[in-house]
DNA sequence: ATCTATTAATAAAA
DNA sequence: TTTTTATTAATAGAT
């Protein structure tokens, strides 16, 4: 395309050979990304250099995404997600994992949903959204916090009062130890609390 | 590149769309072809038409082939996600707050595509959005639900512990009411628990 | 699909 | 790599 016809082989002078590629690849890579939003089309492209070195391209969600796409297309159905019965005997780990898991999910739909729409909404429209759905989150877990919260008030409280009581008691019998003498009751056991009060706000 | 320039958006009339996706997708096609040999690059690329028809290129093997390829490679290339390593010395709650901390970049990500997406959403999008963030307002909750049920144990747990030392207490005085004779201390103060246990599932 | 007037890509040079 | 410039290649619009 510029000073001098192009032979369709491997450009011999290593210098120019990566000169080429440099540009070519760029070029290839505005040549797709044209292509998919012209005429709307999802793209992915990878390009490993001759010495290895990978470049990529997808225009719509991540290269996974797009690849599990095509084993899709280019095969048959799909075979059976993991089980979610099996999550009920999950330790904390396994738990923990799950949530890993979900996180993704998350984020593989919020791609799908903002990778694919096609019209427009206007950037006031969309932090009205935000908000809304922020204050919607946060109000479906206040009401329940709220009673966890009171609970473990109350707890606290009766520990107290029953706290006290005891100490009552036993400066009673210390008072009459005259008749009988036992060992005193040992009521300050240490549980740590160990919830941050940084949790019920968040 | 001919006749007009052209702008960088979905072509809207559907027939010179169809016409353009068929001459820009062979143009793209040669253009690959035309890098991988000039260049000794290997290249993969997938092209889903907008009404999901694929049309795909590699220029070396099979497109299996190059796939694991770019799966080995761009696993190698990637940037340390939480290292493997450091988890194990981690127990559940820094985890979960890892977790937490891995939501929060999320909900960044969220704000980023609400504010700064040009893209709009259907009602239906939205009702998978919400479908998606009540899973995800479910995970952030069970972690947190998680500490507070072992809170609370804890605290009945003290509670018994103390009953049964003021119940021994009142015992031992009782025994030896001879010299001293005081009211006894009422212990069993009601404080009804008014946590459904469903609040600790859903 | 095919034909061209134009624009876009890029080979060579720096 | 990136920029500049001279040419070739790609392609939008028309047929």
């Amino acid at each position: 395309m510029a000073r001098g016809k192009v032979q369709m082989k491997r450009v011999e002078n290593p210098v120019h050979r990566q000169v080429t590629f440099c540009k070519r690849r760029a070029g290839l890579l505005k040549k797709a990304k044209e292509l998919s939003v012209l005429c709307d089309a999802d793209i992915g492209l990878f390009i490993f250099s001759a010495h290895g070195k990978l470049y990529e391209l997808t225009t719509k969600g991540t290269m996974q995404e797009l690849i599990e796409r095509y084993l899709k297309s280019s095969r048959g159905a799909q075979t059976d997600q993991p089980t979610p019965k099996e999550m009920q005997a999950m330790d904390a780990k396994d738990e923990i994992n799950m949530l890993k898991q979900e996180i993704e999910t998350l984020q593989k739909g919020l791609r799908y949903m903002f990778g694919g729409g096609a019209e427009t909404m206007t950037l006031d429209e969309l932090l009205v959204l935000e908000k809304h759905l922020e204050l919607w989150i946060y109000n479906i877990r206040s009401a329940k916090m709220d009673l966890m919260f009171q609970e473990i008030n109350v707890l606290r409280n009766k520990e107290g009062i029953l706290t006290a009581a005891n100490k009552y008691l036993q400066d009673k019998i210390e008072e009459n130890t005259v008749i009988a003498n036992f060992e005193p009751v040992t009521t300050d056991i240490d549980f740590p609390l160990i919830i941050p009060n940084q949790i019920f706000q968040s």
